[in-house]
DNA sequence: TCCGATTTGTTGTAATTACAACGGATTTTT
DNA sequence: AAAAATCCGTTGTAATTACAACAAATCGGA
């Protein structure tokens, strides 16, 4: 993937020139490497050009938990880079992978406006994404998580047949819950006619 | 509550001026007001000088839930401002409110750097306290849940002992779980003898 | 201080969910 | 094609939680 193709370098003049404003630095994990580790302050935001990376919190008290999966072209740590806060997690490359460092300060002052601008876009979407994971987890019981978050995908797609892009066990991972009884609410909800459903492609009636 | 004070211009040389380049505009609404309702565009970020309001989602198949609460100062709708989704969410005043609508368009271009870069850490900040919050309501149990969430309020105040910011109902709301389960989770714990707490002050062993 | 209102803890019950184990289906590898 | 691995639904059980109702404690005026 190249870098000025990055939404972060749409609309520039010169995407290069912007990018080189954010003193790039390209590096190399393996599969199994710590990116990043809790606790540390970092100044770069990663964004990871190939392969594949887990957001790992380390609990002291609890076992791991991945918070989260980053893909190809995904930016990550960028909200502790950019506010300046330590680290609360660690990032562990689950595949040989290929990472962008750019310099969060540059990004701050000094970076193109269009560059600048689309990374509060940016940040501004990475929100509402959240802020609608949390209105699913939120729910008081599966069935009305599973519920939320079927509407809110299908408001996405505009229409009532919809694949969601998880698996059942991601989908029970993003919505906070055990697997084995993901797929008991899935079929109560289908013996009720309220959504039928293949795989990962869903109808909501 | 004087706009030039915020968070937003913080670090300007001359913050009215930077104020003015937002296309600032004042309004007031009484208590009960809708400031904006889901499904418009909104062109405005919304800072709350004075009042209270609720972030309300109304969804077709389930009954009006609130997602969170905007006290005084903070932003609102910005991520919808900024992004150019359209609202999936109504805001409604809880008590009598000066609002400051600001230019979601400005801020992204012919802004002071200094105010765009202010609103990158502002939104870098949000995203970790969704990302926290995402992290406590995923986990599988709510002693789990209690449990992360008094870990993080330790680590951020650096003590065994602290306060947390809310009332047994907020903090049930926050961690999306009836209050009287969270009631009797708390005295487990404390009978256990892995915190103790008194009123919104706890101990954390 | 007294009263009313709000907040918090407790109890009981029904419903939900985690968890583990298993078997069938599907996919991938050899 | 066979074997291995992964994915998915089902089942049973124990634990957890929602929910409602109520009692105790706390708070805020009058």
């Amino acid at each position: 993937m190249k870098p000025e193709t990055l939404p972060l370098f749409a609309g520039t003049k010169d995407a290069k020139l912007a990018l080189l404003a954010l003193l790039p630095r390209k590096a190399e994990y393996p599969r199994g490497a710590r990116l990043l580790s809790a606790g540390e302050k970092c100044q770069s935001i990663g964004i990871l050009l190939s392969g594949g990376a887990d957001i790992v919190r380390e609990d002291a008290g609890g076992d791991p938990v991945t918070v989260a999966h980053i893909g190809q072209g995904e930016l990550f740590a960028e909200s502790f880079a950019c506010s300046g806060e330590p680290l609360t997690v660690s990032v562990v490359a689950t595949l040989p992978s290929l990472v962008l460092w750019l310099s969060a300060e540059r990004l701050l002052s000094g970076a193109e406006p269009q560059v600048t601008a689309n990374a509060l876009r940016l940040f501004a979407r990475k929100n509402l994404y959240l802020t609608q994971r949390i209105e699913h987890l939120s729910r008081r019981t599966l069935e009305q998580k599973v519920l939320s978050y079927l509407r809110s995908v299908r408001r996405a797609a505009g229409t009532n047949t919809f694949c969601v892009p998880f698996d059942r066990q991601g989908l029970a991972d993003f919505l906070g819950c055990d697997r084995s009884a993901l797929s008991a609410v899935l079929s109560k909800l289908k013996r009720k006619g309220v959504i039928d459903y293949h795989k990962n492609s869903f109808r909501l009636l």
